[in-house]
DNA sequence: GTGAATAGTTCAATAGATTAACTATTTTCC
DNA sequence: GGAAAATAGTTAATCTATTGAACTATTCAC
């Protein structure tokens, strides 16, 4: 690539990368409505996938720091959406459970973003959608490269 | 395209774009440091990409309500990146420019967050991320029109 | 000229994030 | 077997970002 190839797609990179994530997540969060917020809700996601979870996991996944996740899980909590249970084995580990609540809280607003998101991916041909998200996941893993890089110097 | 297709591509979508947003912040992040944070960066980016912008302006591009971008200029200006001017003919408008140092942040901010981005793209071959970055433009507007629909209901 | 619309701010409340210090537990290894 | 290091998670203080409602000031519409 020459470089003002590099240039100009460095510069739409940033620019659409910014703009899609600010009008996708206004798009969720208006779909969500006050029930959950976008990082509850991926937060569910993500326990719900998993059967079980570990504040440090989603620390990791979420790329935030642990005291970060202890306040979501304290407002989910309190809530009633979520439950702490020790681990007996090891006593250190704290595992993350859905209440009933939590579940089909978080099954309505499932519901809701695959909703609008298939509203979304259905104005692409099949081709285009995936090859599309065929490069985003290459860039998923491209990205925790470059973290484990950035880590070991 | 089939209704097993479509919900696997939704899943794949919501979980990666999820994935991709959360580790590109936290790479730009670390780029940043302790000088600007991620939206004060996208603020000045904006504000240098048109010369002179108002907070109407930023509400609609970041997608939130104007207090919340008078909350983030005001600690802007406190810090003495960015400068509020009246408009003479409108007295109701405000424009924001960045003052000298902000120019400067926002340039040495830029130039780090260039490099990273660069070193992500070029590992895809140039066709690849063309296309990549073509559909993502057509996603933007696509989530545009989403949102003028939504918001004719 | 009055009433509606527009641009922006203020205020109180909430969510999310950081850093540092802390408790409790398990692992390492001499 | 026991001291030191590592791991899991919480707490507290502080900051950034966001919302919604109420507000000021100004301009537009008719």
């Amino acid at each position: 690539m020459d470089n003002n190839t590099i240039q100009d797609l460095i510069d739409r990179y940033v620019n659409i990368s910014f703009q899609v994530h600010k009008k996708a997540e206004a798009l969720i969060k208006n779909q969500l409505g006050n029930e959950l917020t976008n990082d509850q809700h991926y937060i569910l996601r993500y326990i719900h996938q998993t059967g079980e979870c570990t504040s440090t996991e989603l620390a990791e996944v979420f790329q935030v720091n642990k005291s970060a996740i202890t306040a979501i899980i304290n407002r989910m909590t309190d809530r009633g959406l979520i439950q702490r249970t020790r681990d007996e084995k090891d006593r250190r580990v704290v595992y993350l459970t859905p209440t009933q609540e939590g579940v089909e809280l978080f099954q309505s607003a499932q519901e809701k973003v695959h909703q609008l998101v298939e509203s979304i991916i259905t104005q692409f041909d099949e081709t285009e959608i995936t090859t599309f998200i065929n490069t985003y996941e290459k860039l998923a893993q491209i990205l925790d490269n470059k973290k484990q890089e950035e880590l070991g110097e």
